[in-house]
DNA sequence: CGATTCTTTGAAAACAGTCAATCTGTGTGG
DNA sequence: CCACACAGATTGACTGTTTTCAAAGAATCG
């Protein structure tokens, strides 16, 4: 389970993990698993550990006065799950995170976050890259929905991540693309009738 | 000139500067004044530098295929500018940096930001809580263009930022808003009329 | 298999965009 | 200092896109 997490870091830092700091990630990092429907984080709750997802796939969504659920994140293999916001400063979380598969995680707190960034440089590097690409994701998701119709929103999350539509269903992608299902559903098949006339 | 640096890098990071601190960040930061539609970074140049807006104000925006440009972020006094990919990467800037006003700039390069931050544990305590407060900052605008209406979007800004309304024209907050010129106005003067009748 | 949830489809309404004309304000040059 | 030019802002009529509401059709889970 733990080697899918130092293969994930050494990729990551493009550098290789001697056997003590192994050692010391494998008793830094806790397995959990959760199952289909059931809740990492709930709103309102402290968010004390992010996860990285050795399997499974989750949704992190928020929901505004009207009840209407926005989703803010998928997570599938090899990705961080987590709030952000509530793990760095210990505050109430604004998202719930939901397991849409039965899924494994190893989970981590900001104190040995703290910890694994200074004692083993793979793993500083690891979080400035992510960090970076975080930070340059949210712009090119914001750019995109901003500037953007429902067709080509679905277009570029078709081409980016194919496999979302496979894993999620039609009502979290729509949210997360900020259109209804309705509209998802028929971008989606005039989209594959005009693919079909070709 | 350097002195609003020193206050705001005391403020965020909530301690104090000494005077070899103080002497490190003066000779490394150095003075720019960008004109009046004037650029600070230029799309598909190299952003070298980031800047420190002593006073002015200025706007980062991209261009997509069609020619039309996309307000990404603003600037005015005691903020930074730059194009945080290609500074960290060094690749070609996707986006232009233009003053909208004569602005008053500290600069400093990759390689000193880095250093200031080995250097001085007050920037980097510093820079840690921007980097959160951006990631933060990014996924609250991807929420609100993603789950709010026109003109919730225009309240929504004009609550947090009024100023942004005295010092940029209506066309630049339209396309950082995502919306055209047109709807703007009909929703701003729609909103007044509201205020107006209560 | 039955119940529940997800997805699709249709029609009408709301919303935002486009195009064109007018109005306003600012700055420049004569 | 005025007049003119120009860019920005507003307004109106129209078009196109997306949402809403409602219902029917699939798919999934116990």
């Amino acid at each position: 389970m733990i080697e899918s997490l130092f293969t994930y870091i050494e990729k990551h830092a493009d550098m290789i993990l001697n056997q003590d700091e192994k050692d010391l990630i494998s008793l830094t990092f806790r397995h959990k698993k959760i199952f289909k429907r059931r809740f990492f984080l709930e709103e309102g709750n402290i968010g004390h550990w992010i996860g990285f997802v050795v399997n499974g796939a989750l949704r992190q969504y928020s929901t505004n006065k009207a009840g209407q659920q926005y989703t803010t994140r998928f997570a599938i293999e090899n990705w961080w799950i987590g709030d952000y916001e509530s793990f760095a400063n210990l505050t109430p979380a604004k998202h719930s995170i939901e397991a849409t598969e039965d899924s494994d995680l190893l989970l981590i707190d900001i104190e040995q976050f703290q910890m694994l960034k200074t004692q083993i440089p793979a793993y500083l590097k690891m979080q400035d890259l992510l960090d970076k690409r975080g930070l340059i994701a949210y712009h090119a998701r914001t750019q995109a929905s901003i500037s953007l119709s429902a067709e080509e929103k679905y277009l570029d999350l078709l081409e980016r991540y194919p496999e979302f539509f496979r894993r999620f269903t039609r009502n979290m992608i729509a949210s997360y693309l900020g259109m209804t299902p309705e509209t998802l559903s028929r971008v989606r098949t005039q989209h594959l009738n005009n693919s079909k006339n070709r």
